[in-house]
DNA sequence: GATGAATGAGGCTTCATTCAT
DNA sequence: CATGAATGAAGCCTCATTCAT
C-alpha cells in the first residue's frame, strides 16, 4: 500500500540480512496465529514472540510497539487484497459491466478466501483506533478502483457513479465480512460468490433501466 | 434476546429499585461514552465509573466483572435491534416480497441510525471473542426472522431460501456495518437506505427469474 | 516552592483522606532510604513500594510515574530548605551586613544538617535532567533572597550585588555539598558553618574594601 | 590517576595500536555527547556506539561493561584536573599564599572551563555510586596537594592547614560545579574566576590574623 | 577484529477487583 | 449500599550483554 502510515506506527528497522526477514515473517505469522488462538484481547507481546520463537527483545527490534506490529500485519494483508483488486479493475477496464463486476467481486472474495482464517483473526483487531486509518485507506483504493472500473464500462453510464460504487463496495466487503466472521466452509464461499456477483450485477441493472426510464 | 447468556456473565441484580435501574442505564451509558472517546484499548472500569457519575464499588454491585458490563451494553442494544427486525417481519408476514423486503431492511437499517455513535461504539468492541455468540445468536435471530418472513410471501417460492435469507441478511448487515464504521451523516444514510432496498429487490427478482427458467 | 511544575509531574491525587497522606509520607521517606541503602541505579519503584510497606499500585496511585515521585521528594525538601532561607532573609533585613549573612550561611547549612543523609540521597538524584528545573528555580529564589538581604544591609552599597550574592551562594551552596557528599559528622559540620561564614564575611569585606579604594 | 581501579573496571585491553587509540577516544568522547544530549538516564550502549560510529560489538571489546565505560570517562576526565591542580601545586611549591591559592583555583576552574559542557555532562552520572569512589580520590588528591601548597607556603603557618584547605578546596570545587551546572558563558566564567580568588585570599588572610591575635 | 541480531531479566505502568470505612 | 484506597498479577518495553557470521 503506498498510503504512508503515521511516523509512530512504523517498523523500526527493515531486515538487511536474510536472517531478519525470516524473524520478520515469523513474527507476523505467530501474530495472526495468536490472535485465532486467543483472540485479541489476549494477543499480547510475549505470547507472539513465544510463538514465533523467538524472544521478546527480537520481536521489539523490529517493531517498536505493539501496536506497530498489528498495524504491520493488517497492512501486510490489506495491502495483498486492494493490490489484487487494483490489478483486477486495470485488467477488467473498458470491459463490459457484468463481467467487469463480477471480476471484482470474486478478485475481493478470493483473495480473503486465500486465507480464511487470517480473515477472521484480522477482524478481530480491526476495532482498535490505529487500525481505522488503514481500514479506511484500504477501503478508498478499492472503491477508487470500482470507480474506475465502472466509469470506464462501455455500457456504462451512471448517474452517480462515486455512490453506485460505494453501495457495490460496501455489500462486498460488509458482506464478506459477515461471511468469514461465521468461519464459512469452502462450499459455502463458493456459493456466496455466485449470489454477491448475481446481487451487484442485479444492482446495476436496476440502476441503469431506472436510468433509462 | 430469549437467548440465554452463560451464567457468570448475567448482571449480579436485577432491579428492583427504580435508583438501580437510572445507575445501570448511567453505567450502560457511560461505557458507550468511554469507547466512542477513548476506544476500546483504553475502555477501564474506572473511567466507565467516572463517566457514570459512580464509584468502582458500585458498578460492581451491579456487574460482576467488566466482560458482563461488555456483554450487558452490547446485549441490550443488540436486542433492541433484533427485536425490531423480529416485529416487522412479524407485521410484514405474508406481505408482497418487495414489500416486505425493503421493511426489514429499513428497518434494520434505521434500528442502527437511532445512534449511529452506538452502532458505531459497539463495532469497537466486537472483536472481542466473549461478544461472538452474542453477534452469532443475534444474526441467527434476525436470519430466522428474514426466513420465515421471505417464505410467506405470497409471490416467492425459493429453491433455497436459507441461503437467499443468508445472502440477503449478510448484505444488509455488512454493509450497514461499513457505513457507520465510516462514520455516515444522515443523508448519506437515506440515500443508502434505499439503495440497499433496491439491491435486495434486485437481487431477490433476479433469483426469482432465475428460477421460472 | 511557589514555583509551579510542568503538568507531567504532578502528583497523581491529593490525600483527601488521613489515610493518604500518611501514606504518601510513607512513600517519600522510603524514596529516601532506597537512595541511600541502593543508590540511584537501584533505586525502583518496585523497592521503593516495598519499603513503604505499600503495593506498587498504591504507589501508582499518587504519583503517575517514577519521575513525579523523585521529582516530589526533591521539591519537598528543597521546599524546606528555602523557605527557611527566605524567612532567614526576611528576619536580617537591614541587619549589619555581617550578621546578616552568617545567618543566611547558617540556615541554609543548618537545614541540610537536618538531616544529613537526605542531602547525600537528593545530591544522588540531582543529576536527573528533570531535577534541574527544580534545581534552578531553588537556586533562583535563594540568591534572590540574598540579593534582597545585603541590599537592605545599611553598611553595604555594593557595585554589584547581583554578582556578589551568586558567588557568595555558590560557594555556600557549592562547599555545602562537597561537604555532605563526604559525609560529615556533626563536629566536622559544626566548624565547616564556622569557617563557611568567615569566608564569607571575608569576602563581602574584601569588596567593600574594594571599593572604598 | 595513581589510584587503581576495582580489577572489575578497567579496560578490557591497552591500546597499543593507533587504531584501537583512535576507537577508544571515540567512546569515551560519545559517552559525553550522549549524556550531554540524552541524559544520565537515556544513555545506553547502543546509542553510544551509535555516536562513535561503531558497532556495540565493538564497544564491548574495548569496555567489559557500561560501569566501565562511563567510569574510564569520569576517570580521564578528572586525571586530567587533579594532574593540572598537582603540577600546579608543583610549580608553586615555595610561593607566596596568596599568589599560590590563585594559581591553584584558576588552574582548577581552567581545567574545567576547557570543555564546560564536559564538565556538565559529568556531573550528571556524578550520582552513580560508583562514580564515588574516583571523585573521592580526587577529592583526596587535590586536598594533599593544597595542604602541601598551604603548608610550604614562607608567610603561612596555620593552626589546622587540614582543615583550612578543606574547606578552601571544598568551596572552590562546590562553587565551581553550581556554575557549571547553570551553563555559564565564558564571561561569567572569568568574573567568577576573579571573585573566587579574592575570596579565598580573603579567608585565608582572615584565618591568619585570626591566628596573629 | 568487527558487526548487529538475538536474548531475557528487570523495570515501569495499568487496571480488574476487593474490602475496610 | 456507596465509596475509593489498596492490591498485585500481568502486560509493555528497554537495554546490557553475548555470539554466530
Amino acid at each position: 500500500m503506498t498510503y504512508s502510515p503515521p511516523e509512530s506506527l512504523k517498523p523500526r528497522k527493515s531486515p538487511r540480512q536474510a536472517r531478519s526477514k525470516a524473524t520478520i515473517d515469523a513474527i507476523l505469522e505467530a501474530t495472526i496465529q495468536v490472535l485465532l488462538a486467543d483472540g485479541a484481547r489476549r494477543l499480547n507481546t510475549t505470547r507472539v514472540a513465544e510463538r514465533a520463537g523467538v524472544s521478546v527483545g527480537t520481536l521489539y527490534q523490529y517493531f517498536p510497539h505493539k501496536q506497530a506490529l498489528l498495524y504491520a500485519v493488517v497492512q501486510r494483508y490489506m495491502n495483498a487484497v486492494v493490490e489484487a483488486v487494483e490489478a483486477c479493475a486495470e485488467a477488467y477496464h473498458g470491459q463490459p459491466i457484468g463481467e467487469a463486476t463480477d471480476a471484482l467481486a470474486t478478485t475481493y472474495i478470493d483473495a480473503k478466501a486465500a486465507r480464511p482464517e487470517a480473515a477472521l483473526a484480522l477482524y478481530r483487531v480491526s476495532g482498535e483506533m490505529d487500525m481505522e486509518s488503514l481500514a479506511n485507506s484500504a477501503f478508498s483504493r478499492m472503491k477508487a478502483a470500482a470507480v474506475r472500473l465502472l466509469s470506464s464500462s462501455p455500457d456504462a453510464g451512471f448517474d452517480n457513479v462515486e455512490e453506485d460504487a460505494f453501495t457495490v463496495h460496501s455489500t462486498v466487503t460488509g458482506a464478506t465480512r459477515v461471511l468469514f466472521e461465521n468461519e464459512a466452509t469452502p462450499e459455502v464461499v463458493r456459493d456466496f460468490r455466485t449470489q454477491i456477483c448475481l446481487m451487484c450485477r442485479a444492482y446495476l441493472n436496476s440502476v441503469k433501466r431506472g436510468r433509462e426510464k
